[in-house]
DNA sequence: AATGAAACCAACCGCGCATAT
DNA sequence: CATATGCGCGGTTGGTTTCAT
């Protein structure tokens, strides 16, 4: 076992601990992992006093996020996660944990790496960041603004909000008045669609005429189909049934959209009646029992992202729980109806996941989340 | 082989938010 | 209501590795 740097140790004087900086050893690993194992995740002050580690909370939870915690994916991006990652990034900017979401096992920390220095290398060659068809949300301008020196446009020139409508979503007017997704902030006019990129922007033929954007493809065979979320499910079912042009697209959206407001502000006021407090109590409850609740395929738990019943909740505190829930992530998923099913999230962030619980087969979801053939189920959608 | 630049990666820091006291 | 605490996020820094000359 290899120990380096100066470990812990303390000032003598009023016996305060000192935390140690810097890389972890091996042994500070397994003692970080051994306190997960026994008190699971959270409460990372505490690991400080119930072990030997010199190490302040927020580093604690840090090595673990992204370094510990089960079913990280290690190694180069596959083509298709950089493809995410550029597509969400023109739709979100610099938000790296909830671009981590979409990317199971992947830290945001490590999309955030790729990104940078991604942003170097094409800021120093003069080459666009985003390819031709995705155009950046305004913060991408503002965040990056264009180089005076830059021959060709590194960044699509600004274009007005009130001026353009993307094809597929809709600008933030249909959306609803408090913001569920950095996409339809106010500084976001309007963003892109994974279906209008892989239309309009097939991998392959952009890698083929232009060369900058043919990345590191070593890993390609370990892609691990993503999960998918209740909405995108059942709206990408309806969508692959039969014809799915991009009018029917159009029209169906717009619709959606409408719907959705509907459907945010009974989510709202669902949500008020069960606010912070007793969600908590519930995530608690849920990580007590955390080896019971899910069966087969979700092996996975204490993530605050799960839909799935609780048991012992009155079906009122479920539905409330699974509202709540919704409102904060998965309706950025639902919003996100034009996905492919492979890049649909699970939508989780730093919770302990396993692969086998991210990849779900149209059956398993099917039986979990029954669809009614007129989808009608599917609220707010008719 | 040596060296400098670029790329990569891990970790820290500051800030803000939510909750508890 | 004010303050403390825990936590997460995004930005930044610094060390290491890889690559090009």
């Amino acid at each position: 076992m290899i120990v380096y740097g100066g470990g812990a140790s303390e000032d003598g004087g009023g016996g305060r601990v000192v935390l140690k900086k810097g890389p972890w050893t091996v042994a500070e690993d397994e003692t970080l992992a051994a306190y997960v194992r026994e008190y699971g995740e959270g409460n990372w002050n505490a690991v400080q006093k119930k072990t030997w580690l010199a190490r302040c909370g927020k580093s604690c939870r840090l090595r673990w996020a992204n370094h510990l915690r089960p079913n990280l994916r290690k190694g180069s991006f596959t083509p298709e996660e950089e493809r995410l990652i550029i597509q969400l990034h023109s739709q979100l900017g610099n938000k790296w944990a909830r671009m981590a979401a979409q990317l199971p096992g992947r830290t945001d920390n490590e999309i955030k790496n790729y990104w940078n220095t991604r942003l170097k290398r094409f800021q120093r060659q003069g080459l666009p960041l985003y390819p031709p068809d995705i155009s950046p949300s305004n913060h991408q301008q503002q965040m990056y603004p264009q180089q005076p020196n830059t021959p060709s446009s590194p960044l699509p020139s600004p274009t007005p909000a009130s001026s353009f409508t993307f094809p597929l979503l809709q600008p933030p007017s249909l959306c609803p008045k408090r913001c569920y997704n950095t996409a339809f902030s106010p500084k976001a006019s309007y963003t892109s669609s994974p279906t209008f990129l892989n239309t309009h922007f097939p991998l392959s033929s952009y890698q083929s005429t232009n060369p900058v954007y043919s990345m590191k493809h070593e890993l390609s065979s370990n892609h691990i189909p993503f999960s998918t979320s209740l909405g995108v499910y059942q709206v990408s079912k309806f969508l692959d049934n039969g014809d799915c042009n991009q009018n029917l697209n159009t029209s169906l959206h717009t619709n959606t959209c409408q719907l959705l407001e509907d459907l945010m502000e009974e989510a709202e006021a669902l949500a008020d009646s069960f606010r912070a407090p007793k969600r908590r109590q519930l995530m608690a409850a849920l990580q007590d029992n955390n080896n019971n609740f899910f069966s087969g395929s979700f092996g996975h738990c204490g993530s605050s992202n799960n839909l799935f019943p609780l048991q012992g909740l009155t079906p009122k505190e479920d539905e409330c729980l699974q509202m709540n829930t919704m409102q904060d992530e998965d309706i950025t998923k639902l919003l996100d109806w034009g996905s492919e099913s492979e890049e649909i999230s699970n939508g989780h962030s730093s919770a302990i996941t396993t692969e086998d619980s991210l990849v779900l087969d149209d059956h398993q979801f099917a039986l979990l989340f029954p669809v009614d053939d007129d989808t009608n189920n599917l609220p707010g959608i008719c």
